[in-house]
DNA sequence: GTGCAGAAATGCAATGGATGCAAACTTGCA
DNA sequence: TGCAAGTTTGCATCCATTGCATTTCTGCAC
């Protein structure tokens, strides 16, 4: 990696953090763009070559969730199950990714429930991962499922699952602490997708 | 209904009649609230003290489909299941709702899979309405859903459709024929909500 | 018919995100 | 050392959105 390629990393970075930082103290909506590029040293316009918009900033590293999703349907065992191995991925992007730890995990949390903004994204951004999920398992399951059916599948497993977070929320507020939260993410899928494991 | 009310809802279809026009001829980006608010003769300003974005404008009856279904679930017979039940909600939503016929309902479809915003919003009003739903649903079987489960529920069906209806556009493009397009969403939901509806 | 209170429309100015453009820099490599 | 490619930045501009103050209705009371 070059010179270069390192120091944009770093710099991507420092926006990213400044960010949470500010969104942190004076929340989201009052902090600027200019903000956020003054605090990493940069110009306002350069900021826009690092991310498209404000919104982005706050889901650096979206591929990754989806890498490790798709990875578990490519190391499937022979015989398993579309939906056997479709909810180990699943488990899988819920449980290990450091979502639940970062700093930035939470506070990107309470913005996509509080900011329609953010929200908005959030929601086009998990579209287009189980799109990507769907394409893979009709792949990798070429007899027994269509794309059509494989997006079916892959949007009632997410669609349940995000269901069933959206309520714990609605009805225990905010998770003060990240186990918490970790639990009520396994509590959710466990109701959810209950009907595809008994 | 008062006059002032009459009149007011005639502006209301007026900017929502001018602004369908105007995406149509050059799109949804290059035409800004201020020439819809021109054609539809009223000042920029005014505009939203109709519509709180301008995305807003192509989602104007929201509520009357979210009502349908609620109405489904209100006038369940007594002794369905609660998937039967929300089956038949999302059919009536999806059928009967003039969404595959309506002038602005092509054009909306056309907007939501190809700009951002209009996607953004769209997954976000499904949300709220997803929802209102599994509340009323939780509401209507209390002692076999609690709130996380009927949100599940809720979440896995309209997940399923949704990303059926994904795939088929990704697939064939537009739908030419209405009829086939339900005829694959029967299909390919049949199979994602199996478990379910047995 | 006149006048008033509340609702609606409007103009104006300002904010803030986003983009195009061209000039000033840096870095990698020949 | 010096050029080509990639970056950064300032500047001007567009446009959605909002706050504020003003003016224009409309419904109703007298």
């Amino acid at each position: 990696m070059s010179v270069r390629d390192r120091k944009r990393a770093r710099t991507r970075e420092a926006l990213v953090a400044a960010a949470a930082d500010l969104f942190e103290r004076r929340g989201y909506e009052r902090t600027t763009v200019a903000d956020i590029a003054a605090a990493a040293d940069i110009g306002t316009r350069t900021f826009f070559s690092y991310f498209a918009s404000k919104e982005e900033l706050l889901f650096p590293e979206t591929d990754a969730r989806l890498r490790a999703a798709l990875k578990v349907i490519d190391e499937r065992e022979p015989d398993e199950e579309p939906a056997t191995v479709l909810l180990r991925a699943l488990r899988r992007v819920g449980d290990d990714s450091d979502d639940l730890v970062s700093p930035l995990a939470a506070l990107r949390l309470r913005l996509v429930l509080e900011v329609p903004a953010v929200r908005g994204r959030a929601l086009q951004i998990q579209a287009d991962a189980q799109k990507e999920i769907a394409r893979h398992l009709a792949a990798a399951y070429p007899d027994r499922l269509d794309e059509v059916t494989a997006a079916a599948l892959v949007g009632a497993f997410v669609g349940a699952v995000q269901g069933a977070l959206q309520a714990l929320f609605d009805r225990e507020g905010r998770p003060e602490d990240a186990a918490m939260l970790q639990d009520a993410v396994r509590r959710a899928t466990a109701v959810a997708l209950a009907p595809w494991t008994t």
